[in-house]
DNA sequence: ATTTACATTTACGTAAACGTCAATCACAGT
DNA sequence: ACTGTGATTGACGTTTACGTAAATGTAAAT
């Protein structure tokens, strides 16, 4: 048998190797298992993290990105990964997913909002900057420090 | 003179006004003074709100809904109201925007991508509840409380 | 055997964003 | 004059999400 190739030894993580991976501290990592977030087991006292902890722990972070409590993560996490049999169960499931949809789309909306608010602003600055540079065109040999003035204030 | 029709004096709002409207505590309002996102005028005591306090407040507001702090609202608000001269302040506008934007896209992308997951979890879930449907119906004479024997786990 | 270098545990500290009293004040109605 | 009713001002409390320091363990390198 080869001595590499061990396919039934799914790969796992140290708690540094995580840390390095998304840019944050092991205290970190060792507080989301405090939380319930990840369920690392042990080799000795080290934590070993396997690859459901490294999916768990990439949910956490785009949750953390969306403005999600780790609080609401878990849950969120814990109801994706979870058994669900009866109707009722089912039905409960739904229902948070469409909340959370609902959410989500009311994010969706802001941000497309914001963004259409800074391309404005945007724009606004690259013209003011052209006018800026006729300027100074315009005044090169007199080689001024101080603005010119026909300097225009503006509330973006 | 008309005695109703005053244009020049703009509407302004009491503190109750505003916390009513957007759903939050007259505390949380004055906490949004304190850090510098709101400057109400006085009545005496009470504070008087202008059309640009509910402005800023509103910002702020899709700035939390956003995930942003307190802080980074103010700098971002504080920035877009205020004025803008030079070539150098111009540029570094733009640079905050273009920073501020990155993000946006970032989360824009968690988003849909989250979006694209509830989507497929709504997805399997109607179709197992369909399937109980016809388990259900399948056992309809027996009223058994026990569930069937060809229920599935399911990991989500 | 000792140093080096991490990993863990325990515990206290901290910043943000308010919540929650308690006391004071002001004004409207009776 | 008295009594709500509502706004204001401290001041302290609370939750979340870690940071940070100290003590301990431990495996590898010298």
């Amino acid at each position: 048998m080869s001595m590499t190739a061990r396919p039934k030894e799914a790969k796992t993580y140290t708690i540094t190797e995580l840390a390095q991976e998304f840019d944050l501290t092991a205290r970190a990592i060792r507080f989301y298992e405090d939380v319930g977030l990840l369920e690392p087991t042990r080799a000795g006292r080290n934590r070993v993290y396997t690859q459901r902890d490294r999916t768990r722990l990439k949910l956490t972070l785009r949750g953390k990105r969306l403005g999600l409590s780790l609080q609401e993560i878990k849950q969120l996490v814990d109801m994706y990964d979870s058994a669900v049999d009866t109707a009722p169960q089912l039905q409960a499931f739904l229902g948070v997913l469409h909340e959370h949809r609902l959410q989500l789309e009311r994010q969706l909306e802001d941000i497309q909002v914001t963004l259409a608010e800074i391309a404005q602003h945007e724009e606004r600055c690259r013209s003011l900057l052209a006018e800026a540079q006729r300027r100074e065109a315009a005044a090169a040999p007199a080689r001024s420090a101080a603005p010119p003035a026909t300097a225009r204030r503006v509330r973006a």
